[in-house]
RNA sequence: GCCGGCAUAGCUCAGAGGUAGAGCAGCGGUCUUGUAAACCGCAGGUCGUCGGUUCGAUUCCGACUGCCGGCUCCA
């Protein structure tokens, strides 16, 4: 009982050193250091961790503050702008029951509602303008300590119900504070900062209805959106930002690169053009070429079979309401939504030995599954789609070498793409799965060790497992910091069960095998969006659906340009000549924004001596050269895959 | 599936209770073009679909379809 004794030591980032008393609270400390700097902070960190100003510090470490300038000051003011568009909604409709905002401040704000009706776009606009009138009062933020107790009469007093389910999800023992600002009184942990004035720039982005604790089951609130910056530039330069995502967006440059397109006859299901489909049929190629020399074996399935299999593969009971179905001459049939049941028929017709295993067999099989019609997104959701699908029979001892085999191929393709930071999650028995518990802890053991052998770095999570069997999946980030789950390697002790799949052991014996389902690029419609989106259309020069385009300087060239052409065409470019009646000026401005790697002008010095004039989609004027000059380069790159120009 | 929004020419968008306009693209001409948009002209639309209100609806109302933003879901 010796608290008032104890001191803490405060690193500061100029390596300086403070001794506080423990329950001092950084806002102390910063009136400590300046009078200024006291009335400019608006939040604090303690060994990485964002802290409330007016929270009497328990530990030392690593200690900053932060004023309007720091970028860390955002979550602050979001945060704090949150209580305060909850506090002018309360204003507004008085009788409005309050939930919770969001977790993640980095961006965004949010505030859920009881609310009998949606907010409209009106209702925004108003509560925005209210928002400026209680920004107006310059309230102080306050953070008060109150016992279980306390809170939950505060809140039932208030009438504020939806508050006091949530206050029974805070853990026994822990600490629970509430804030107070202007009228407004909530249930948080913080942090805020001291006074609404240092929240600057505030805009409601959109509103929607989301269900109670994110459970379908429950009812329906209304949330509401924004965002919230120290200064008025900030939130532009944010606007700005949001604005030149939407160029990159994969749906827009479909349409502008001539890539595919969407019918209404066809919901969420793409038409890829001869440019979408030259991409689709060039990553399937590669993938090929790299799983075949790896000892994959292509087979082709079919695409409709009886609902029988489906009902002996467990995808009827535990996927039926995503699958499509078709009657006919009396019979129920089923769209496929997976190859593996395909597989394990083609596994089945003959009496495998140990020695003929693993067998590994790949598909580009096209699958159906019918996504709920709010959830699907250009091609990154369809419901028409094909993977690079494997499924390999083996032993349970060649488990490891081949889960191995298959991350280590993995690694291989996105470091092509240029994705970096690959997180690997493995995910473990669901709720709803087929198998016995040893089954599930054998699966999930033997990942395990695969992982651990190779010195893979992962993070487990729990019941996020296929339904058969538990898996291991990779997220990559893009080139936009978005992350995506790409390749899944799945174990599945089950399917070989259901199928009664065998092969003859060395001891002469029956066995089973065991079966690992595998991806790489995931759905190939998916992975060309992320691809769009990554390279903002800019495609590898491998990849590129035109790789090059040769432009006559006037027609007098015409006639140069098309032997140009014939010669890289022969040469297997993808090549195409723009001819039109337009200035040089106006045909580069078109090739430029289709992203074409490599422009040829051809006029009468080019012509003279035989060349083309290489210009590259960076702006980069390479000079004139021969054909024979230019091309073994451009092989080169596309024979590499390379990234490069 | 749930909440909300949107739907006008190939694309981006304007418009009003009296059956529609611009820019770009397209087509025709002039120009013969040298590294990110030459000039002139022409054509192009059942205003997503169905129903209702109205003398009259593309405009107002409703349903449906599709798309967009969220929620939930994604074996």
């Amino acid at each position: 009982m010796s608290q008032a004794t104890e001191n803490l030591i405060l690193t500061l980032p100029d390596g300086s050193a403070r001794e506080v008393a423990v329950g001092t609270t950084p806002l102390e400390v910063a009136a400590d250091i300046g009078p200024r700097l006291a009335k400019d902070a608006v939040g604090a960190e303690v060994e990485g961790k964002l802290v409330d100003l007016r929270q009497p510090l328990a530990e030392g470490g690593a200690f900053r503050l932060f004023t309007a300038k720091d970028a860390e000051a955002g979550i602050f003011i979001r945060h704090s702008a949150e209580h305060v568009m909850a506090d002018a909604v309360k204003r507004l409709w008085p009788e409005v029951e309050i939930d919770v905002g969001r977790i993640d401040h980095s961006e965004k704000f949010q505030y859920d509602f009881r609310f009998p009706r949606a907010f409209t776009p009106e209702d925004l606009e108003q509560i925005e303008a209210k928002m400026g009138e209680i920004l107006a009062e310059d309230s102080t933020f306050e953070r008060i300590e109150v016992s279980r107790e306390e809170a939950a009469r505060i809140f039932a007093e208030m009438g504020e119900t939806l508050k006091v389910e949530r206050l029974k999800d805070i853990p026994e023992g822990e600490s629970i504070t509430i804030y107070r600002d202007g009228s407004f009184t909530d249930l948080c942990r913080g942090p805020h900062v001291q006074r609404s004035s240092q929240i600057g720039a505030v805009k409601l982005l959109e509103a929607s209805g989301v269900y109670w604790k994110g459970d379908e089951t429950n009812e329906m609130l209304q949330r509401i959106y924004g965002t919230a910056f120290a200064k008025k530039e900030e939130l532009a330069s944010y606007l700005e930002q949001v604005e030149q995502a939407k160029a990159r967006d994969h749906r827009r440059l479909g349409v502008d690169l001539d890539l595919f397109s969407f019918n209404e006859h066809a919901p969420a299901t793409p038409l890829f053009h001869p440019k979408g489909a030259e991409i689709y049929n060039t990553l399937v190629d590669y993938i090929r070429e790299l799983q075949n020399r790896r000892g994959f074996e292509e087979v082709i399935t079919p695409q409709i079979l009886d609902v029988d299999l489906w009902h002996l593969s467990g995808h009827y009971d535990n996927y039926r309401e995503a699958m499509f179905f078709s009657e006919v001459d009396e019979r129920e049939f089923a769209v496929k939504p997976m190859n593996c049941p395909t597989h394990c028929l083609i596994y089945k017709t003959r009496l495998r030995s140990y020695r003929d295993l693993p067998v590994r067999y790949s598909d580009f099989g096209r699958l159906h599954r019918y996504e709920r019609s709010g959830v699907t997104s250009g091609l990154t959701r369809v419901r028409s789609f094909a993977q690079d699908d494997a499924h390999v029979f083996c032993t349970e001892e060649q488990i490891e070498a081949e889960v191995l085999a298959m991350i280590s191929t993995i690694m291989e393709i996105y470091d092509t793409f240029g994705f970096e930071s690959i997180e690997i999650e493995l995910s473990t028995r669901p709720a709803k799965s087929l198998g016995t518990a040893e089954m599930w802890a054998k699966a999930e053991e033997a990942l395990k060790a695969a992982l651990g052998n190779a010195d893979i770095d992962y993070t487990i999570h729990p019941g996020e497992g296929a339904f058969y069997g538990p898996k291991v999946d990779f997220q990559v980030n893009d080139a936009l910091g978005r992350q995506w789950q790409l390749g899944t390697v799945q174990l599945d002790y089950s399917m070989p069960e259901r199928f009664e799949l065998e092969y003859i052991g060395a001891d002469g014996a029956e066995h089973q095998p065991v079966m690992i389902h595998r991806a790489m690029l995931g759905s190939l419609e998916r992975f060309i969006g992320i691809l769009i989106e990554h390279t903002g259309g800019a495609f590898p020069l491998w990849l590129a659906p035109v790789q090059a385009v040769v432009l006559p300087v006037s027609e007098k060239f015409l006639e140069y340009g098309e032997t140009v052409r014939e010669q890289l065409r022969d040469a297997g470019v993808r090549v195409q000549l723009d001819g039109r009646n337009e200035k040089l000026g106006y045909r580069i401005r078109e090739a430029q924004l289709q992203k074409v790697p490599y422009m040829l002008v051809v006029g009468a010095r080019e012509q003279e001596a035989g060349q083309v004039a290489v210009r590259l989609r960076t702006g980069e004027d390479r000079g004139a050269q021969t054909v024979a000059e230019f091309l073994p380069g451009l092989r080169e790159l596309v024979e590499s895959r390379s990234r490069e120009l």
